[in-house]
DNA sequence: TGTCATGTGTACTACATGGTACACGATTTT
DNA sequence: AAAATCGTGTACCATGTAGTACACATGACA
């Protein structure tokens, strides 16, 4: 699935139910011409920067995460987080790469619970 | 520190023992201009490209990741392997923000040495 | 002393990114 | 039937990225 397929099809989901959600009201609601987001659901065009995807993925409540990797991008954030400390983190994430997501989700699951 | 300053401190305790190791030289192994490079030394342009990094890094026997980080950028294997499962490395990471590095490296341990 | 390598200044460039502006025909609404 | 709304096509644009090309003054060195 595009970034540009999965967007239409959310919007089209909240539009069955809620006609606010046409390209247009939508467009304008994240503050794009109209013509851009169209030509972003079909395409046409390069998924749009991370601005504009997180605010889509906010009127269309949809994971923000899970957009931006759609769209071929890692969180600002989380490059942060890497950057503060990149061995640390690039070795840890190269053991994780084919871990079972069980796995990560228990790692995770351990450190909030802070025994560390 | 910056990535120019960083840069060229290592390319100069390089040349003191290997006199290889001038702008010039080093410029024409990695394949860029000499001028290019002596501006990226003094910051006067942005970092390079992350290919180029890499070949700075291995010129330089420092650490492509570390590099990388200083450049502002993050390593495209980072993202590939984020962007693989993009909420389930998002939760870990936010977690990790602000542990120790001890605890991030005893998880890496743990993964490598295969129990989960 | 002439040659050669060194570092750097200036000017320019190709391509990518992230959009805007606006008109058009079709459909819907009133 | 008129007015509003809809999705989309075409054209254009500003800024950023990642460099190249080449000349120049300086210092080493044989």
């Amino acid at each position: 699935m595009t970034f540009g397929k999965y967007i239409r099809n959310a919007r089209e989901n909240r539009l069955s139910e809620d006609r606010t959600f046409s390209v247009r009201q939508v467009a304008q609601r994240i503050g794009v011409e109209p013509s851009y987001l169209s030509k972003i659901e079909r395409d046409q065009v390069a998924p749009p920067s991370e601005a504009t995807v997180r605010l889509l993925a906010g009127e269309l409540g949809e994971d923000a995460d899970l957009l931006l990797a759609m769209a071929g991008k890692v969180s600002g954030d989380l490059r942060n987080i890497i950057m503060q400390r990149p061995q640390l983190f690039a070795e840890l994430l190269r053991q994780l790469k084919d871990a079972p997501d069980h796995a990560i989700e228990s790692v995770a699951r351990e450190i909030r619970d802070g025994d560390w």
